[in-house]
DNA sequence: GCTATTTCTTAAACCATGTCATTGGAGTAA
DNA sequence: TTACTCCAATGACATGGTTTAAGAAATAGC
């Protein structure tokens, strides 16, 4: 991560948004005005807990994750971001009210910006964008509402595989501690989880 | 029960819509021509697992239920909708594949329904309607993820606890059975819950 | 208004997962 | 080196939740 911020490309962005629906010119210098480059240190807070929400983060390199802490002290991850995906509060950003989540870095990572008002007025003045966070929201929607069937219909042990099945790479890049907090369970019981499924069978 | 589909009204859907963003004659105009009432008796199917959902349902009275079958038979309900929410398949029915899904209802419930076509060249001719459906889906998305959230860091006593007062109305409306497979319990453990909340302390 | 079916409750045995405590290894900082 | 922290593994034990079964209560169908 030695990228100079102020060379840092926009390209992955526009590269996003062109897969969903193509950009013309204007629209195009509309993102490269409103986005902004951020880099964020390992273990950096780009949200924390008591704050409002104020940008939407898309991920160009790097991952983010986004948990809550219970009363307990104990950490659940709702969603890992990694390369061209989003993360935000999205309650949070809408009401403006205090988040209750927290938002930080696993790797260092660099994101695009923007901020709500800079959101707002790219919608006013390109409709377009409305159709292109509908479309992106209601990917989000549908690969969370997998993972929630997911939860109230399956084992753990289902739940690990499936992680691996779904994201085959993020097992290098997380600690067993990270998965175990994702897919609600302790790391003791990964571990065994694990350590059972390593062996061929009995 | 008893209205007579022809003279059903649409205005619950244009009320729900206003309350988002305020609409225009032409816009009412097109929402009224596109949305069509349908009528659906207790325990008839909206979506059958298999088949590709193809309409968004705006429930306008009664009480509809969507839900996944695993391969021991057990039902897992993934929502509710009542009076004024919505309900459908969204992978199925942008991907256009056969849903996992069933759709079904739970009270004769009469619901104002647009179909994939329709609902495109709704985007089309109004992009209002792009941003009022981007609006309902983020609100659904953060309805969605608090959810997943109690489910991956929550006890079923917890659960339980925070259905009753979310949904305190609703209590009425479904047996234990239902509530329980929302829950991602057995029954039987439920009932167990009821009991000793029921009592006092000890 | 009766019967059949579904739903609710209770309880005992059982299994999945959590808790707590211990150990060892890898990485980092003096 | 030493010391420190973080993470993974493992064992003993505790708890939450399921399974199975059976009876009581409510509801649907005739």
């Amino acid at each position: 991560m030695n990228e100079n911020l102020s060379q840092a490309s926009i390209e992955p962005l526009l590269n996003y948004f062109d897969r969903l629906i193509l950009l013309n010119k204007e629209e195009i210098d509309l993102v490269t005005k409103k986005f902004h480059p951020r880099l964020y240190r390992k273990r950096q807070f780009v949200l924390q807990e008591g704050d409002i929400c104020t940008q939407f983060n898309f991920v160009v390199k790097g991952c983010l994750r986004m948990y809550k802490i219970d009363e307990q002290g104990t950490i659940h991850i709702l969603q890992f971001a990694t390369e061209n995906h989003w993360i935000m509060d999205l309650g949070s950003f809408h009401t403006e009210k205090k988040s209750e989540l927290n938002i930080d870095a696993i790797e260092d990572t660099m994101v695009l910006q923007i901020s709500y008002n800079d959101l707002i007025s790219l919608y006013l003045q390109a409709s377009k964008f409305d159709r292109i966070f509908r479309v992106l929201i209601e990917n989000s929607f549908v690969v969370l509402q997998n993972r929630l069937l997911q939860n109230i219909s399956s084992t753990a042990e289902e739940r690990y595989q499936s992680f691996l099945d779904i994201y085959p790479h993020m097992t290098n890049r997380l600690s067993q501690t990270q998965v175990a907090s994702f897919l609600g369970i302790t790391p003791e019981f990964l571990s065994r989880l694990r350590n059972k499924l390593s062996k061929p069978k009995s």
